[in-house]
RNA sequence: GGCGGCGUAGCUCAGCGGUAGAGCAGGGGAAUCAUAAUCCCUUGGUCGGCGGUUCAAAUCCGUCCGCCGCUACCA
């Protein structure tokens, strides 16, 4: 058994998206949690670590069973349908996995199944029934507040389905023993959980009392079997959460990637938190297996102001938007719209506006009128720094003070804050640029304005270089055009200085602007 | 019902005991290297209402009003 104290840090860093469920089509929220995962993993390989990303789909269920049914497609041709579109979905976005991992694959069953072999043989899972309102027409339980009571006294189910008190046989996880564990987890690990305000209610949650937990079912087959009883197919969050151990080769004891467990942040929809939160690590302290050292939950889109809903129709499949936007620009508004954390509104007129003032106005045209000025009156060429004023000294040491700035902020998932640090030093590029005016020393002072303008390349190589995670294919073009060699690209690569003397290639815009249509003419 | 959060400039929010802040939007000016982009200045708020503690309260306490979240087997 081990404690419940978390492993101290290593070189490696495992980062994870939820596994998707195959019920749907990917949609924007899937995108965001994605796109917030990946900018960690690329964030921390360029900080130097060794890092291990993994996303993937959860395909087992009756859900899952039933809508293949429904389209009239065998279960698995079904969830590897969908289960495509979800990795085309993340090659779409640029996401940077090291592995896509299915919960149909042989390497996950036999991951799930040791793991319940191994909670089971420390004596955390029993045999007993789960009773509840079964609706026999739908095929499923439903919860007590879920029913409606008619007249008679009779309950029927939303579906209007008539519903019955009956007895099905499931192994029980022995959650109610683990209650204490997992306060004193939240306690000393305030970092374990994020961000607070999730923190407090599932605090709360476990506070108020845990219940063994129904870990499997026989009413249906679309499942893991349970080792040593057939009869019954793992339910879906046991399955589910070994995952992020499945990828890495668990139960394989000279599985080379073991090395990176445990994860160091599981990123999540905040519908799921709890299950991060207080089943995985629950099950994860019953099989003696260390803890990961961060779950933390993103908040929901909403879409011009409207719950996205199928219903309502208005569900944005996030490849929809790059085709319109550009990929780097809706990777950038998604992170950069709203505190990493909280809820927010996906509309087209703060979209616009956000890519036309921060992407084109103020990082765009910082580049595009720095590389003109230097391709114009430099011949292209990279020039040397001068004496440097108090003026350049301060601008660059805002630059350089980039890299760890956004090393905490990465740390503290707080993803917004470190756009808008990086976003002080374009402004402050700006300001510096109009203050020292090189059009202007072009006439009286040749030597200054050169200087000046590598002040300015060098604070831009700073952005570019800690904007890679948030935008990678734009960065990768700055960075391009401001001669830096792409195995220079890295924050250790910040601390040398470029030589003076390079060519550099012929300036190009970066962020188109959008016009609204409305706001044409 | 219980527990918790929020309510600050037109908008999105930061501040959380010591003379009200940022970005965007609005107004004025400068500049013209640049994707007509940029820079500077500026209008604007009895910090949800009411009481209390304090020399001093967005900031602490109480109460009221209005939103929102959680309150287990939903993927």
């Amino acid at each position: 058994m081990t404690s419940i104290t978390t492993t101290p840090g290593t070189n490696r860093y495992y980062v994870t998206t939820p596994i998707y469920y195959v019920n749907g089509a990917p949609h924007i929220g899937h995108a965001y949690t994605s796109v917030a995962a990946d900018v960690l993993a690329r964030f921390n390989r360029l900080d130097g670590k060794d890092v291990f990303f993994l996303t993937g789909t959860d395909e087992h269920g009756q859900k899952v069973e039933q809508a293949a049914q429904n389209a009239g497609v065998e279960t698995q041709a079904f969830t590897d349908g969908i289960a495509s579109d979800f990795r085309d979905m993340a090659d779409a976005m640029d996401i940077s996995y090291d592995d896509f991992i299915r919960t149909t694959e042989p390497r996950h069953k036999k991951a799930a199944q040791a793991l319940w072999e191994a909670v089971s043989a420390n004596g955390h899972i029993y045999l007993g029934a789960y009773e509840g309102w079964y609706a026999l027409r739908d095929e499923c339980f439903y919860s007590e507040d879920e029913l409606t009571t008619r007249p008679d006294g009779s309950r029927i189910a939303p579906s209007g389905a008539p519903v019955e008190w009956v007895r099905e046989p499931s192994y029980f996880f022995r959650l109610s023993a683990f209650q204490d564990r997992l306060l004193a987890l939240y306690e000393q690990h305030p970092e374990f959980l994020g961000p607070s305000g999730r923190r407090n209610e599932i605090v709360s949650f476990v506070r108020q009392g845990l219940k063994d937990l129904s870990i499997s079912r026989t009413s249906f087959r679309w499942g893991i079997p349970v080792p040593n009883d057939p009869d019954h197919v793992m339910y879906v969050w046991f399955d589910a959460l070994t995952n992020y151990l499945s990828a890495l080769g668990y139960p394989d004891p000279g599985a080379e990637r073991m090395a990176f467990w445990p994860a160091s942040a599981h990123i999540v929809g905040k519908d799921i938190i709890r299950f991060h939160a207080v089943f995985w690590p629950a099950f994860l302290m019953a099989a003696g297996i260390a803890l990961p050292e961060a779950v933390y939950a993103n908040g929901w889109w909403t879409i011009e102001g409207e719950k996205m809903s199928k219903s309502v129709g208005n569900v944005v499949d996030p490849r929809d938007l790059v085709a319109t936007y550009g990929l780097d620009p809706v990777r950038f508004f998604l992170l950069r719209e709203v505190p990493f954390g909280g809820d927010s509104d996906l509309n087209r007129r703060s979209l616009v506006n956000r890519l036309n003032v921060e992407l084109a106005n103020d990082l765009g045209n910082l580049a595009q009128r720095t590389l003109s000025l230097i391709a114009r009156n430099c011949e292209g060429i990279l020039p040397a720094f001068g004496t440097l004023s108090d003026d350049d000294r301060a601008l660059l040491a805002g630059a350089s003070l980039l890299p760890e700035l956004l090393r905490g902020q990465m740390k503290r998932f707080a993803l917004t804050d470190g756009l808008e640090e990086v976003w002080k030093v374009i402004r402050a590029c700006n300001a510096y640029i109009d203050r020292q005016a090189p059009w202007a020393l072009k006439k009286t002072d040749i030597v200054r304005m050169a200087s000046v303008l590598r002040v300015l390349h060098e604070a831009l190589r700073h952005i570019a270089t800690t904007l890679q995670p948030f935008m990678p294919g734009t960065m990768a073009k700055l960075l391009t055009q401001l001669g830096v060699a792409e195995e220079k690209r890295d924050f250790a690569a910040l601390s040398e200085t470029l030589e003076e003397g390079i060519v550099l290639p012929a300036p190009q815009g970066l962020f188109p602007r959008h016009v609204l249509p409305e706001d044409a003419s």
